[in-house]
RNA sequence: GCGGAAAUAGCUCAGUUGGUAGAGCACGACCUUGCCAAGGUCGGGGUCGCGAGUUCGAGUCUCGUUUUCCGCUCCA
């Protein structure tokens, strides 16, 4: 990959700066989490920020939820994530392949019935029209012992399962000296189960099972408020339901720093329509969503659709919107059409009625979905890798330069006494006390004042406001602009009009 | 998960055939300067990722382990 060196820098001044650190790093770390630090936690609040303004704050049939991450467990279930991802899986170290442990068992099971299928047939042959099967079965020493094979084996299985047992199950397979189909050999791995979502307990859930789990998504929390949304803000088809959150995935492989984490945070909005009016709205809220990326003043080359041509079983279109990452292009944010998918399976789990009365069709049906997905954490490292870079100046030395959009930056302006005498840095922090009210400012006065600009660019300051000896005589100041560093005076009465005007 | 590489101060790194841990930057105090980074003086900071082993002695050699990076694999 081209820009390798690009992306260690990348990982190594969110770090430095304290935009994000490793989680638990005093105890070595756990593997793909990570902590946003003082600055990340704010850059990260402001793009959550501008995409809940605009996609709340700026439509009229769009409102906001922040529905819990514990959820009921049936939920998993009608949404499929129980069922679809919970396997106990094995690798071949030879092959490579990898496997369904409870496959290779059942194989290996069907082949021992092939067997007793095969004494019967001989048995048939030899006995003709006196054969019968069933007393041959129940009394053939042969047969009867594949039979308790069987049998054990589905003891011994059904026991690993229900105690979660997976050495158990490795150990299972080694004694029926299972095979790999393509190497032939028994050089196993452990067995794991490729459950994505993270399971807890808790104590009064009335259900069979007290497991719990942690939200893969946070979709399905704005499927089972539909109706406690729709009727209490009085919500007309079309309408959308908009939330952040923080999801969970147990990923076997989660690597490339921010990129894929096991918890991340997720910004999903899922639009309600009638049924045949989903492609429309499909297309629309592809456009409206490239058009938020864009609103950063990214170059739109860094972007591009990905239009998915195996669809999931609950999609009838699905596109996503690419970044190009310092390792390449990467999904940054999933636009699918879910059709009544979800709203169907959570009325058939729940035995409730999710439909809505359309007044002006004069009929009910249960509206289609149109969702938009993002990940904030995917979203965080798109703007930030691309707005690090290193510059050469003019007179050959270089800078580095965190060129974030200014209303997502942590700071927005650093004040600085160009000396520290004279009453400087008391008018400095007069004026910090102002500004303070109306955005996050940062006050330094510490070293020359070019080495305290280049520690602003490093952390994306766009503005630096220079309080210097004229100051106190024309109540003017100097501000400079981050990525022209031009300066330009203004007055003191003017300058909190003046940095808004500009974020 | 498999294979490869790496881990020494906040950062970048040095550390000889195994012999009492270093530099620059950063950080703190004081002095000096003052519009595009690195003036002076003094100072704080490391059980060399972790655990075993070999050895009189391990940052250095061996094994294990954790984390990170790269390739493959996987990715609702």
């Amino acid at each position: 990959m081209a820009n390798q060196m690009d992306f260690t820098k990348v990982v190594a001044h969110a770090k430095e700066y304290g935009f994000v650190f490793p989680s638990s790093e005093i105890y070595d770390g756990l593997a793909a989490v990570y902590d946003y630090g003082q600055l990340g936690v704010e850059l990260k609040n402001n793009i959550r920020q501008s995409w809940w303004r605009a996609m709340v704050q700026m439509h009229d049939n769009i409102v906001g939820l922040d529905s819990a991450i514990f959820m009921h467990p049936r939920i998993w279930k009608a949404s499929g994530h129980v069922d679809a991802f919970n396997d106990p899986l094995i690798d071949n170290r030879d092959s490579k392949k990898r496997y369904r442990a409870d496959v290779l068992i059942e194989d290996h099971i069907a082949k021992i019935e092939d067997k007793i299928e095969k004494e019967c047939a001989k048995a048939a042959k030899r006995f003709g029209d006196a054969f019968d099967r069933q007393q041959f079965v129940s009394t053939n020493a042969r047969v009867l012992e594949c039979q308790k094979q069987i049998d054990d084996i589905h003891a011994r299985y059904a026991d690993c399962m229900s105690r979660n047992d997976l050495d158990g199950l490795r150990q299972l397979i080694l004694d029926l000296g299972i095979v790999c189909p393509v190497s032939g050999t028994r050089n196993w791995t452990d067995v794991r189960q490729f459950n994505l979502m993270f399971a807890t307990r808790m104590g009064s859930v009335i259900d069979d099972s007290d497991t719990l789990y942690l939200r893969p998504e946070t979709a399905q929390g704005i499927f089972v408020n539909f109706l406690n949304v729709q009727k209490t803000g009085r919500m007309k088809i079309p309408f959308g339901i908009a939330q952040t959150g923080k999801a969970f995935r147990n990923e076997i492989v989660a690597r490339q720093f921010i990129f894929r984490m096991r918890e991340f945070e997720q910004m999903e909005m899922q639009f309600f329509v009638r049924p045949g009016t989903e492609l429309e709205w499909f297309k629309h809220w592809k456009e409206e969503r490239l058009q938020w990326h864009l609103s950063f003043g990214i170059p739109a080359d860094c972007y591009r659709y990905h239009d998915h041509e195996k669809l999931a079983h609950y999609a009838n279109a699905a596109t996503d919107i690419e970044f190009r990452f310092p390792f390449g292009f990467k999904e940054l944010e999933g636009i699918h059409s879910r059709t009544d998918f979800d709203l169907s399976r959570h009325s058939e789990f729940s035995g409730k009625k999710l439909q809505y009365f359309d007044t002006e069709l004069g009929e009910s049906y249960t509206p289609y979905v149109i969702e938009t997905s993002i990940g904030l954490d995917r979203t965080f490292l798109a703007i930030f890798s691309h707005a690090l870079r290193e510059e050469t100046l003019d007179d050959g030395s270089t800078r580095t330069l965190l060129s974030l959009p200014p209303s997502l930056a942590p700071y927005k302006v650093a004040v600085l006494p160009l000396v520290k005498k004279d009453g400087l840095p008391e008018k400095a922090q007069e004026i910090v006390g102002t500004l303070r009210r109306e955005m996050m400012v940062q006050y330094d006065e510490k070293d020359a004042i070019g080495r305290r600009y280049r520690r602003q660019d490093a952390i994306g300051t766009p503005f630096c406001v220079t309080i210097d000896s004229e100051t106190l005589a024309d109540s003017a100041v100097t501000v400079r602009h981050r990525d022209t560093m031009q300066q330009q005076r203004v007055p003191i009465d003017q300058l909190n009009s003046y940095l808004k005007s500009q974020l």
